[in-house]
DNA sequence: CATGAATGAGGGTTCATTCAT
DNA sequence: AATGAATGAACCCTCATTCAT
């Protein structure tokens, strides 16, 4: 019933689809788009299929040629920032000479992402932090891995900082649980008001709160 | 429509109940605590009206005598347990020789108090952290309130200590979201696995990463 | 389930009733006062129970020991009237010296009751118009069965009116149906305006309407 | 939420809508003739969507495809006959060549009108008589506004009628109200039991009623 | 492919009525 | 006799989903 490419989007290249392949894939991203802000200023349960396919100024049958049902919709949603999140927090992660560096290399992807996609993360947020019943499990499991493989990336990095005696000795994943979960909340600040405050100059208040003693030596960031 | 008691819960004393209000008033906390269950497992859009009442095994129409619909109930629910978080952290913060005592008894009440209401726990963090779209702005703003005003009593806590020298001279304000924060992210890691983790147990974790210089001089909780 | 008193209203003495049982009676009224208001002012489809047993202070119960259901009470609240309005309008159709002054005293009954028990009008021409839809027929039927009665009587004035050469030579019974009718349309404008109509002045027009050339020979009402 | 059509039905051409439309005025059209039934049996607070949807073999979803909710439902089927009696009484009151003609106009086309929607009749007298309940306001503004517009036509009538010496000197306002009214009561009892009255056959009578003196010159209808 | 009319299960809520106290 | 807590059938309405065109 539902006719999805079969070749993966990632691997798929550009110049082989001819044009109605083309234009469906367009149609998709505007009905993802038109879904990101209702599901951002709504949430899942109060945006109606039919209210994203007026927005999206489809037919609702259109949508469902695209999503098997609303759970999909918004599963493709969330995943495809999810993975996008996750790539550049990898790349910013694998980036930068010491494990400072790509600390905060990994701070700063944080915000430069978010701000991009500023909708979505209430989204994420909601997804990652384990607070939403969105629906099914189902979803919370595909996105946690990522979140975790991010965790895991990152107490791989405080383990290695740790034994050059970069940072204090602390079991690493708690180090890198309280990392995210600090500038999970410097963003959720930033989100509640961009006027106050302002993420990007707090990185190094985060970073100061983490590693005090480091502080003097290297704290412009 | 909804019959509420006279005297408020504050102030009444049990004995001057009737037995028929007594009754009643179990009658409530068995709804409500049916609710939580519900709410916790499912989330606010998953349950409904019907489950509850089956559940709490009352008729539907009782659980309306008590709560004029489905967000009062929940809101009945969260804001319960809300002013008994705030309270109980509001004392943690009171008591304790010095700053640094206030903070390790507020650290130990919140885990204390999740400990108890571990399944409002989701539903409470889902409705302070923003990431909530349960429905109407106005449970948010009353809950959050509560939320804000311990912060700001944690942000007076660490500013009175950074003037003594305990801390270092960040924003207050910004240690006390990171603090509730962190501590947030490790109970979210017990309430996900609860027998690998032990929140009590990484209370000195917590109070190392923000205030390692202190660390050796008292970090016996 | 139901206690009714055994012995009819009309005939019982009061001097025989003891105090429990004037006492019940007065409770009875009070029940039944609260309702006419409550029923005139919104339709029988949109008054509770409950909000009947709120505005006469006595418990749901209460009520259900005095009528056997909401149908009961309404109907006891609309014979009641009916029956008095009947009585009058016989009263006043049997006095008066010719059929004429019997008509016009017939017009000033149907006022001076309607003033009376303005609240009840509404209720009592919704039944006897035949436009409630109320609910069962049963009401109906019992209620159109008095107004038929006075249009019976009221025909048979006609009839001998019309034979002395008092009226026009009409059917008797269209005139009897066209009398209360137009008499009716007054009472409705009037009590659609109380401030600009009366429906006592235009007894004479509606006279005149009927009979015009008597109308100089006896016109003073 | 509610697909209506853009084109308003008074200057659309049946022709230029497709077969989708078409279809979709059908059905519309047959949800309101199973209305009108249930609703002229049972009164509003006595039917049910459900009832509705399945007279009308639709799925209730379609009921609310159509028409906002169960009252603006109500309404249309109202106003519509409402719409269709005003029109049909004004070219009657427009139509002949004198006061006199114009009047048994009107009231043949009252009859001619109420043979054709005999079932909304009753529906529609509830509501202009004032002695509806039914819920709103709203509906009662709408529709007496073009009850009064007649009445206020047929006051013009009589008053340039008076003028002329063709009628009783009344003031013709209550000339127009009481025509309304008997001819009402005539359809009412014509209603009550169509084989024993036969409205038309009673115009001359209701004539007769109001001015005598012509008859004479003037009766056959 | 795209459409949108049609569907109906299911949800929130009301309220007449019962019955133990 | 009086009460009012409890009940649950029944109501109005929404919305995800299907399918004929």
């Amino acid at each position: 019933m539902i006719r999805k490419r079969k070749s993966s989007m990632s691997t798929q290249q550009a110049t082989k689809l001819t044009r109605r392949q083309r234009e469906r894939q367009r149609h998709r991203r505007e009905i993802l788009d038109a879904a990101i802000d209702l599901f951002a200023q709504k949430g899942f349960h109060n945006v109606s299929m039919h209210e994203i396919a007026e927005k999206a100024e489809f037919g609702i049958g259109t949508i469902y040629s695209f999503f098997e049902n609303k759970e999909a919709l918004y599963k493709a949603l969330i995943m495809e920032y999810a993975e996008k999140f996750h790539t550049a927090l990898c790349h910013a992660l694998a980036e930068g000479k010491d494990e400072f560096e790509k600390i905060i290399n990994f701070l700063r992807a944080k915000g430069e992402i978010f701000k991009e996609g500023i909708k979505i993360v209430r989204l994420y947020l909601a997804e990652t932090r384990g607070v939403s019943f969105s629906f099914k499990e189902g979803l919370d499991a595909e996105i946690r891995e990522l979140h975790e493989d991010t965790i895991k990336r990152l107490t791989r990095i405080f383990k290695s900082g740790t034994k050059k005696g970069l940072f204090a000795k602390i079991n690493p994943y708690y180090l890198a649980v309280s990392l995210d979960s600090i500038s999970n909340a410097f963003l959720l600040c930033w989100l509640g008001d961009t006027s106050k405050h302002d993420y990007f100059k707090n990185i190094p208040v985060m970073i100061s709160i983490f590693f005090e003693r480091v502080k003097l030596e290297r704290g412009k960031p």
